[in-house]
DNA sequence: CCGATCTAGTTCAACTTTCAAGGACTGGTC
DNA sequence: GACCAGTCCTTGAAAGTTGAACTAGATCGG
C-alpha cells in the first residue's frame, strides 16, 4: 500500500462545495417536481426522455441507459408511471422478450403543464447564477466527468483479450 | 402567465452533462463505499464529519445542517450506524431535548481504514480529470449554486418583517 | 409561575431504491 | 433441434428516504 494521494486544501474545499451543491440542488428539484407535478426528478426526467424520442416511445434498456438508472430501478418506475397512466408499456413485435415504454397524451399533458415551472426552478437555482463562461466551463467539466464514469464494453480497457 | 425563459442550447447540453455525470459519480461513490466500507455515501460523509468535530460529537442537529440532510432522515441513519457500532448517542446536559452523535473508536477505524480507497475514488473519477483551472472554475460555481440553495433564515427575503 | 409557542429529535406510513434471483426469449453451435 | 450462454425485463424483500404527526423539553410574555 502506497501513501495515498490525499486531495489538497484547494481540491478538499471543491470537493465540499461539489456535494453541498448536488445534493442541495437535487434536493431543491426534487421538492419542486414533488409538489408540482407529483413525482421525484427521476421520474419526471424519464417522460422528457419519452416525449423526445420517436413516437414518444422507447424500449426499456434503452431507456434506462439513458437516464443512468438500472434496468431494475426503471422497472418500478415506469410501474408506477403506469399506475398513474402517464406512461403505458407495449410489446414489442421483433422481440417478444421486449417492452416498450410509450408516453401517453395524459402523461405529455403533465409535461406540458409543469415544464415552465420545472425550466424556470433550474434556472433560478443554476444558470441565473453563473456567467456564460462559467456555463461553458461547466459543461466542459461534466462532461469529462461523465465520459471517465459511462460505463463502457467491459472489454474496453482489455483489448488484448479480443 | 408569461413566456417561460426555455434553455439555450448551450445551456441544455451543460444541463445534460451536469444530471448524467452528477448521477454517475454518486452512484459509483455509493458503491465503492458499500462494497469497501459496508454503507452509502452519506453515511461515510456523517463519519467523517463526526471525525473532524471536537471531541469527534455533534449534536444531531448541527450534523443534519452540514451534511445537508433532513433531521428525519439523520435519526435514521444515525440508528444504522449505531447498530454498527459506529457512533454512539449521547445526552446533552445543557439541553435534556438533545443528543450527540459520538464517533465510536470503531468508527474511527473503519474511516482510518477505507478513506484512502475512497479518497482515491474520488480522485480518479474527479480531480484526474480536470486540469487546476477546472478544479478552480468548479469550486467557484458550486459555491455561488449552494450559496443560492442554501436554506436561510426564512425572513432573510422579507427585510421589511423585521 | 402559567400558558402559549418554539425547538430537538423520533416515529410512523407511504414510497423509492437496491440487490439477488428468476422467467422468458434469442442467437449461435454442434 | 437441442443445448448453452447471453439478453430483456420483472419480482420480492430489505434498506433507505420522505413528510407529517408526535413527545419532551425550552423559552418567552405577562
Amino acid at each position: 500500500m502506497n501513501e495515498p494521494r490525499w486531495l489538497s486544501d484547494e481540491e478538499q474545499r471543491t470537493w465540499r462545495s461539489y456535494l453541498h451543491a448536488t445534493t442541495l440542488l437535487e434536493d431543491h428539484l426534487d421538492r419542486q417536481l414533488q409538489r408540482d407535478a407529483g413525482m421525484p426528478h427521476i421520474y419526471y426526467g424519464l417522460l422528457v426522455q419519452l416525449a423526445q424520442a420517436p413516437r414518444r416511445r422507447m424500449r426499456m434498456t434503452e431507456l434506462a441507459k439513458d437516464a443512468k438508472i438500472t434496468r431494475s430501478r426503471l422497472s418500478h418506475a415506469i410501474a408506477r408511471l403506469e399506475k398513474n397512466g402517464w406512461v403505458a408499456r407495449e410489446e414489442c413485435a421483433s422481440d417478444k422478450r421486449g417492452q416498450f415504454a410509450t408516453l401517453t397524451d395524459e402523461g405529455y399533458e403533465v409535461l406540458r403543464r409543469t415544464a415552465p415551472g420545472h425550466v424556470e426552478a433550474v434556472r433560478q437555482a443554476l444558470f441565473d447564477r453563473l456567467t456564460p463562461e462559467q456555463v461553458e466551463q461547466l459543461g466542459a467539466i461534466m462532461r469529462a466527468v461523465a465520459e471517465g464514469l459511462q460505463p463502457t464494453d467491459p472489454n474496453a480497457d482489455l483489448p488484448w483479450l479480443r
